[in-house]
DNA sequence: CGAGCAGTTGAACAACCTCAAAAACGGTGG
DNA sequence: CCACCGTTTTTGAGGTTGTTCAACTGCTCG
């Protein structure tokens, strides 16, 4: 489909150092399973297909889509390295997963994963957790698409972004945008040509820097101010605990 | 807050009569606890409050909602008789929730909760069956949200309503609509002056026939070629499994 | 009865979409 | 290395859907 093999480096959703180290990971019930290479724009699986299988990204970037009436498109998720896809009671996946990069993928039937999270009932909570995570980022997406307007949902999703990549800490930290303003578009619920025209407006208004192919540099800071989470005039620093990453989809 | 106490009855969402009398469900969980009665307009709890419980909706309609900048409301769902409130992995609640009628809860501390499905291990793939449910509900409203029409958002919504009264399997049944105007149109992401708008042409157009004060007797059928799901020219009949029911909220 | 709120209706407006065309890539092959 | 081709992105002009603002109706319940 392309031929393009982008640049990108995110990091894995719930792999924290020093974790990973000490206690078992979800990951590591994948880690003995061979990586298998989806090329960009091939497809995981489709909406309908028998979900005989879950995957764990290994690396590169996936997108979630679902097709409804007269062929629109919706892309419900992206998922990064560490995100676990098909997780569901269904027996057929209710959504499509398509490779937005090269991306690198573990496979596992269904049935040994419940067998292996019933040999380690202490990945239980962590299944649960991510699950509850994913919920959450649910429920931010219904918020975006239900009443932010076409600036504040790219601003949102930029911020997303940045949270994922290697200097999420840094207030202009540098990220590569690999997917397509299509892609971008049907995730945010507008066209084309209005992602690229905020795009633009927000290059001009220096929140965001071009640096190189597909990358930005973020003023995070001044994003946040426009991403419509807080009041207006509230500088954005209140208690409530936001660490969490709030972006994949793991269900199927 | 309201005075009004409308008349409604919808049907527990995962209790089918059979299953109910022979293997254990996690509505048994919460059986003995005592139920609480919040007034329409009451609150349950609001977002940011610490997490300390769950609650079993036994009888009413609550509606789990966000706030985001400038005062803008979005209601992430509708919790109906035999729904879960208040699951999740977090320490404060990510939402509020609110009586829409007169509702009656059982409440459960969320560590005597954790503790009973420990006990009942055979009750944990129905949790979690749940929560994929209801993952799905939320895709389903992101896709709404995202590509939709006014008029489509408001037939997917009658016909979510319509799955879950008394006589769901009639093609004419018979449905209240127990929230107000402005809650339908946070739900669906659109203003009060649409929705009423829509439900006057759909009213005008017979696909909904008024009956009585909140009431309105739906042709299914109709509604659901207006509802965006399928192609124009596809007369709605696709092999995927659509049995579930895909419409409350249980985490926090 | 009348105050207050939910719901409806109308007219003007704005944000976003559609359609169309040009520009910029990114890769290919001479 | 450069010319070419298909695709992605940008830009422009005009149209539509849904919003905004405002007035009006009709309940319900003191």
């Amino acid at each position: 489909m392309f031929a393009t093999e982008r640049e990108y480096q995110f990091r894995p959703s719930n792999v924290t150092p020093f974790a990973a180290a000490t206690t078992p990971t979800l990951a590591s019930v994948f880690r003995n399973q061979p990586t298998e290479v989806v090329q960009a724009g091939g497809a995981l699986f489709w909406e309908g297909d028998p979900a005989k299988h879950l995957f764990e990204v290994v690396d590169g970037v996936l997108r979630i889509f679902r097709i409804i009436g007269d062929g629109r498109r919706v892309i419900t998720g992206f998922l990064f390295p560490g995100d676990l896809v098909g997780i569901s009671m269904k027996d057929r996946y209710l959504y499509g997963a398509e490779a937005v990069t090269v991306t690198k993928v573990r496979r596992f039937a269904r049935s040994s994963f419940q067998e292996k999270m019933n040999q380690h009932p202490e990945l239980r909570p962590k299944l649960f957790a991510r699950l509850c995570d994913e919920m959450a980022a649910a429920q931010d997406q219904m918020a975006l698409l239900a009443r932010k307007t076409a600036e504040e949902r790219l601003c949102s999703f930029l911020l997303l972004l940045a949270r994922r990549t290697e200097d999420a800490s840094k207030s202009t930290p540098t990220v590569e945008l690999p997917m397509t303003r299509q892609d971008i578009a049907d995730y945010l619920g507008l066209t084309v040509e209005t992602v690229s025209r905020n795009v633009t407006k927000l290059t001009a208004r220096g929140m965001i820097v071009p640096k190189g192919r597909h990358g930005y540099q973020f003023k995070t800071e001044r994003l946040a101010l426009l991403a419509g989470d807080e009041d207006a005039d509230n500088n954005g620093c209140d208690d409530r605990d936001i660490g969490c990453q709030r972006f994949g989809r793991t269900l199927a």
